[in-house]
DNA sequence: GTGAAAGCGCTAACAT
DNA sequence: ATGTTAGCGCTTTCAC
């Protein structure tokens, strides 16, 4: 391992001299030649550690995230990746596997590994979270739920929810199935389904059947095809386009067809919900965006300056074949 | 910032003492209970940095992927991550959104970060693959491409085209549209092409018209949407279960039915593929076993063992509703 | 069992 | 423009 000590020697010079070469700083057009030389030769390259135990930089941001086999989380980071390499900081993500405790516990290791900031795809806030975020010391962003007096991003849930809620109502319909998800996510379970219950409830006429399920395709596969067989309902409400998905699947299973037994619509915009027949109706979050906010964001804040600590991004409603007007027969 | 010094200083024994309980060295019991207590209160958490200035071992393991919203490479990540954490280990995924110079760069850019070893998932081994590999002096596995020389972990890519070959031609069909890759990627341009092609070609009376597009999704329906209206196809084989799905969509626009009209095969396994209607034939890969193998094989690498050079995974077909018997009538 | 001291590779005053 | 020096936080001889 060749160091700036071997170049100095070998170049006659001081160690200083060379880190200044290294650095940008000034050094006569001689030394520059012999230095660009040997360190060509050597194909040296700088010790990050010994750099950053000084600089207490190390240019790296660290990602908390809850699983890597998600849409929208793929979506965001590979927004979060581009960005942060433009601004030459290095991506460190972390998978916590849907695992609250290690969410809490990787914000503690990614702070000993030195990182200048975390961002912080977060599924719920504890205290856990909150007295983690304040012990590191360190910028933490949080991507996706709202809290109280820390940075955040979020999505405009409830107006997503109002929005396919409408989009319902407008299309006629009067019977409904939602399939959401537990209350403890805020911004799904909560925000979203509230936005959706609204819009629906605003008429008065409207029968609405709730379905708790959860976030993974297999779950609400199991809930469809035990409530479908039995409902009325004309349009079934999915909280995402996963569950929509399942929902779709257990349609095909049990020999319903879409649309024509009933409407279906999720949320997310997922590239496989436009590729499936029929192509299903969702609300498409802005997921590129939220990437390259949170990495101008972040890099405020390691750079000590004051930023919006809390934004909302908006979102549009897409309309597909999978929802139609209610047909007069029913 | 609490260090060493500090807990020396506030217990009352030199920072070596210190040093030496948290690295399981031998201390009183009483130096013990007093440090215990201390580096509770303050919450001591070492330097990382400093630590591996010295220790020469970061624990850093870091992996080189070509995109992030692919289904095998986060199947393979997931896998990945979860084995490193069982071992201590950290996993620094970098990706390079499909740039072959940029996956040459972070070879070195993870070297400078003193991971102890790098996880590529290669598209293609280039000269300067090689030379970086050469250069940095960490030990590096290849996934999913081989190569002389290196150390790599691949799938049976050949067996996998034959199996589906023959799958295809135990159905009776004659006539077949080959949608593939470019031949640049050796695995599956190449060799599960070779597959297909000879499975298919062991028997005289076939025809097939082989069809070049890449692993994108909308290249793949654009082309099936030339391609498709005037084949006399009856299988439509496809390189990966992307190119599949595209192909189905192709299909849906122009309102030809699958498997009536023709049946449909992917590769990868991909969650998708079983979700659609109709399910989609495909072979599915080891993902997670590959990952649990190439974390046990970097970790040997890491600390100097000798491995098997050169693994081959096997995998399985699975025959799903896109696949049927060659109906007498065509 | 414990402490003093050297050093890992680098940066940053400060002096020249 | 260049060299000297100190020090970042930690580990590791080597005495005691």
């Amino acid at each position: 391992m060749v160091t700036i000590k071997d170049i100095a020697q070998q170049a006659g010079v001081a160690k200083s001299t060379v880190s200044r070469y290294l650095n940008g700083g000034s050094v006569s057009k001689k030394t520059k030649a012999k230095l660009d030389q040997i360190v060509n030769e050597t194909g040296y390259t700088p010790n990050t550690f010994a750099q950053s135990l000084k600089a207490k930089k190390t240019n790296m941001i660290g990602t908390i995230i809850p699983r890597l086999d998600s849409f929208a989380t793929n979506a965001i980071l590979a927004s979060i990746d581009e960005e942060l390499r433009k601004k030459q900081y290095q991506l460190i993500i972390t998978n916590t596997n849907q695992n609250i405790e290690r969410e809490v516990e990787n914000i503690y290791t990614l702070a000993k590994q030195k990182v200048d900031g975390i961002i912080l795809l977060a599924t719920v806030v504890t205290e856990a979270h909150r007295a983690a975020i304040a012990a590191v010391g360190i910028p933490v962003l949080l991507l996706g739920q709202s809290a109280e007096g820390l940075h955040t991003i979020v999505h405009q849930e409830y107006e997503a929810g109002f929005k396919m809620g409408s989009h319902a109502i407008d299309l006629g319909h009067k019977k409904f199935l939602f399939f959401t998800v537990p209350e403890e996510d805020k911004a799904v379970g909560q925000l979203r389904s509230k936005g959706v219950l609204d819009a629906l409830r605003k008429y008065p006429d409207t029968f609405i059947e709730i379905i708790e399920t959860n976030f993974s395709f297999s779950k609400a596969y199991e809930k469809a095809m035990d409530v479908l067989p039995a409902t009325s309902a004309t349009y079934v409400l999915c909280a995402t386009d996963n569950i929509a998905l399942a929902v779709m699947k257990a349609a095909h299973t049990l020999g319903l067809s879409i649309p024509n037994d009933f409407s279906l619509s999720g949320f997310g915009g997922y590239t496989v919900a436009s590729i499936v027949t029929p192509s299903i109706t969702t609300v498409k979050y802005p997921y590129k965006k939220l990437g390259a906010l949170s990495v101008a964001n972040i890099i405020e804040l390691v750079e000590g300056k004051e930023i919006v600590s809390n934004l909302e991004l908006p979102n549009e409603l897409i309309k597909r074949e999978s929802t139609v007007y209610l047909k007069s027969s029913k």
